[in-house]
DNA sequence: CGTAAAAGCTGACATATATCATTGTTTACC
DNA sequence: GGTAAACAATGATATATGTCAGCTTTTACG
């Protein structure tokens, strides 16, 4: 196996809980995970499938998303590098609530559950580590979840980008790194795609945000800091 | 000190996390902990407020709500008999994100975070415990987000009768014994006080929901859960 | 009690957003 | 490099929901 491949040796652990690990147990990790490589669009794993362990992203980018009766899906999280994803079915020993789908090419690293459940019950710093993380991810969802119900879309697709640009950065001509189709961003905002689109051009419009081909950056950021807070 | 209000003897402890904890650590709980009453009303703590500690329910509800930027409240949660409220900020080291309302008089206990940060670092089966807790509060804070921008008014209200039926009960007459001011039905569900009257009277006419004085029953049940369904 | 304040109710109207339909543009791929 | 499929854009229209304003009923409390 490629020596680059080892837990102990991979830099993503340094983001996640991983690293309240003992040496021994990062090595049981280690031994027992298996990487894999997904492509744009393709599923990690399915709302409701049983999941039998955790995937530790090392490249890419995942949407967490579940679909609701009327057939749309609503995106909840997006998961990066150095976050795992699945933690909280296995934890519960629940099947999962989301679905993960790739939106763009991903390195990830399986790790069975038998490694991290161990672990949960042994090492108690590994267990808070995990705790606070999770507290995180709970603080965000409440946080969306108030944004969800008191903003407007355009306020919330302002956000959106915000967020792009801060988690993921932009490139040298100020063009967002990680591109999402206006139907994730609808996804993300829950509205419609259509509606999306016309908030986008829009922003387009008014020298908010810029485009070529289908990158999208962002001129005006104060501005859409002002849209987003309700000026 | 009354023996009733020993933890070693409080049933509530049952449905939390301090069930995991061994007769020296609740002792020093116990010994530590602080009983409050909170009337209707009264905040127990207030978004911003620097928890020294967490509040454990022993009788009422309070509502767990974020003021947003427009002046309306969100009601993200309530928390019920035996839940523990704060204990995010206290894991975290954060000021509290949400501030808790009394929505009855309440019994609560104030739990010092030094008897709960404690026993988080030293007995892993109360860290596991803690944890399965707050992985449950987070998929319902998913699936919040997802009815938030999935589902019309009408379905959330439906539901949110639905579930205070399941979760809180209802009298010998079929009324709901936790009884909710309209205006927290509206920052539940978010939505607007008049138009949360407005179908809470729909629902009246349709012969799916009852009332006398200010308390409320559900007539048909299958007929909500329908609608919430989007039927 | 009686009065003020809070809560509930209803109408009229404004507006944000969804939906449907159509067309243009880009991307992927044989 | 051409063609189909996916994606983006835009108009027209419907609808759900918010807002404002006035009114009634209930509750709290001196």
């Amino acid at each position: 196996m490629d020596h680059s491949t080892r837990c102990e040796n991979c830099i993503v652990r340094q983001f996640n809980s991983l690293r309240a690990m003992t040496k021994e147990e990062l090595k049981r990790v280690s031994d027992s995970k298996l990487m894999k490589t997904v492509k744009k669009g393709e599923a990690l794993f399915e709302e409701g499938d049983k999941l039998n362990g955790v995937y530790c992203v090392r490249n890419g980018v995942s949407k967490l998303s579940k679909l609701s009766a009327n057939g749309k899906d609503q995106i909840v999280k997006l998961a990066t590098k150095g976050e795992v994803m699945g933690q909280r079915s296995v934890i519960v020993e629940e099947s999962a609530n989301l679905s993960a789908v790739a939106v763009n090419d991903m390195e990830v690293c399986f790790i069975p559950k038998e490694a991290i459940v161990n672990t949960l019950h042994s090492n108690p710093d590994f267990t808070y580590e995990v705790l606070r993380h999770m507290a995180h991810h709970l603080k965000e969802a409440d946080d969306v979840i108030v944004n969800m119900s008191q903003k407007t879309v355009k306020q919330r697709i302002a956000e959106a980008f915000l967020y792009l640009k801060n988690n993921y950065g932009e490139d040298e001509e100020g063009f967002l790194l990680l591109t999402l189709s206006r139907e994730d961003i609808a996804n993300v905002v829950g509205t419609a795609t259509e509606s999306c689109i016309r908030i986008i051009s829009e922003f387009k419009k008014k020298g908010l945000l810029k485009s070529s081909g289908k990158k999208l950056g962002i001129i005006n950021e104060k501005g859409l800091q002002d849209l987003a807070d309700g000026f």
